[in-house]
Parts: C-alpha cells; structure tokens; sequence
DNA sequence: GAAATCTGGTTTCATTTCGAAACCTTATTA
DNA sequence: TAATAAGGTTTCGAAATGAAACCAGATTTC
C-alpha cells in the first residue's frame, strides 16, 4: 500500500494504526471477537468486496494480529483465529465503542450491551487513570522527555 | 468519500471509524492533544498533504471533534481545537499507544513516557474491567440480547 | 459418475482517493 | 513595492477500492 506509512514513526500510536488502522482492519477484528472465524462469515457479516477482505486477512496475518489455521477435514476450510496481540486490540475496540455510544448513539436501537460473562453486570467505562486509579484527562498528563539525558536508572 | 461507510450501521463501532477511522483523523486528533492547533502545524508534524488535511480537518469539525476558531486579530488565524468529543477519545489514543508499545516498541528509542503532570508517576495500563474493577478479556464478556424480547434473567 | 455446490480465493476494470506540487488570496512585514 | 506568511484550492498521476466475473479443489446430490 503507498498510503504514507509509519512503520518507522517514533510515535506508537501511529505504528499501531500502521496495522490497523485502515477502514475494515479493525472491523475485522471485532467480528473476529464476536467470534467470526472464516472467510465467507467475514464476507457477508462485514459486506467487504473479497478482493480487500483476502488483502486485511493476509496483513492481519502477517501483522500477528490473526493467525490462520486449516481445519479442512472435509474440503478446504479455513479459520481466521485471534492471536493474543489481535486479543489485546479489546481495550481499543470497548474504547471506540463507548466513544460511539456516547456521541453516536443509534437512534433506534439502545447500544449493545456487553456485560460480564460471570456476573451478569454491565462492564465498566474505560478511562485513563494514574497510579492510584484517580481518572486522568489528556491536560492531566505530559510526556516525560527521554531520561537518557540526566543519568536515571535504566 | 464514496468509501463503504457506516452511518447507519448498528453498531457503535462502525460508526466511530466512520468519524475518526481513516488514516489520518486519528493522528490529527493525538497532535491535537499534543498542543498543536494550527493549519501549518499540522501540516509540517503530520507530513500530511494540505488538501488531505484541509478535508481531514473539515470532517472532524463537522463531526464536532475539532472547533474551528478565528483568532485573526491580524490577518488570517485560525485555530482548531479539540472539543469535548474530542478530548474523549483520550482513552481510545492510550489504548492504541499501550498495544503499539508493547507489541511494536521502537528498537531505537524507548517508548514515550506519558506522566501524569500532578503526581509524575506513569499513567496505569488501560484494562476492561466488570464492575468490580477486575479485569476482563474478550472471553469473559457477551452481549445481553435486547432484553424485551425474551424475559430473561442475565 | 456427472452436475451442481461450497469454500476460498484471483482477475479485471471502472471509480475514488491520495499525495505532491503549483497556484491563489488576503494580510503583514521588510 | 516586494517578499513572506497563513490557509487554502486546483490539477494531475498513482494507488486503493469495490463489484462482478472467473477459477480450482473437494463434496454432496441426483
């Protein structure tokens, strides 16, 4: 892909959207977390051309973020399956969601709601906090300026 | 943009990539929180073209993520500047940069060291969490049906 | 055992979008 | 008066997208 890229961005931010940060990539990724495994139920579920869904499947892969496993004991079959780093995209996907849901709430539908598998609850809204768990806006932090400078620990 | 968009789609997270999940919205929106608030400011950290970043620029205004703010006491000035909506992606931004640190650290520079300005210690690593405070993973949660259809319990 | 089907793709091609560079307009400064 | 700055707009070639057709191996159906 030529779109400018940031594979050697300092900023991690923009390395992480370097995987996923396109239109579908982190779509399917949460169909992949609602538990869509193969490439004809991304294909429907999502109404993404084939063409491009083959394209994200095969970055997700090579990105680690979906691995792909035969499981064709009767004709060819293929599963998508999360990895652990594709996993690791939950925070950023209930981060999103509960964005959407505040500012973008479907006007017919309530918003899905996700609740704990163990408890039956609601789960939490995600913030940013500090150490002790006290909640953090983006005028609360700062970017401590790299410690190479004056002699701190490793 | 003739891009396959979501407007209308159920669900919440579709429509908050429609808002903010191209290539660059996102990017804008963290230099946006890194203080920048002019046109060429953008344009020269982002490296981004004008015209992709004149329309980047007007979408999330339209979209109430940025406010455009005349400040052209002498000649032409304006500002954009995060809105409340903006600001709340916050947690989005951290959720992308913890899973870029960990999963796609810098080989050269450590990862940028984000404090909370009062106390100077690092900000905690985002989790989901039940209502309790303890952590979740995808597994461990579902989405409750539209409770009016079936009375049942959770 | 031939035909239709399912799966997981490729290929082709028209339409959009992107990115770079040139240009434009208003206003300020040298 | 000329040069510069800010904030765009225009133009154009290159790349990405989306739809639909095509393909190939395996399998069920008749």
């Amino acid at each position: 892909m030529a779109r400018k890229r940031f594979d050697d961005s300092s900023c991690s931010v923009a390395r992480a959207l370097n995987e996923v940060g396109d239109w579908w990539s982190l779509l399917i990724v949460l169909q992949a977390m609602y538990g869509t495994r193969r490439f004809v139920d991304f294909q429907q579920e999502l109404g993404i051309a084939r063409n491009i869904l083959v394209d994200r499947l095969c970055r997700l892969v090579d990105n680690d973020v979906l691995r792909k496993v035969d499981v064709g004991e009767h004709g060819p079959r293929f599963e998508y399956r999360l990895t652990d780093k594709g996993r690791d995209l939950f925070p950023v996907v209930i981060a999103l969601r509960q964005w959407g849901d505040k500012y973008n709430p479907c006007p017919e539908k309530p918003p899905l709601d996700l609740r704990d598998r163990r408890t039956g609850q609601p789960i939490r809204q995600l913030e940013v906090q500090d150490a002790e768990g006290n909640p953090l806006s983006v005028r609360d932090v700062f970017v401590q300026e790299d410690p190479q400078d004056d002699k701190k620990q490793a």
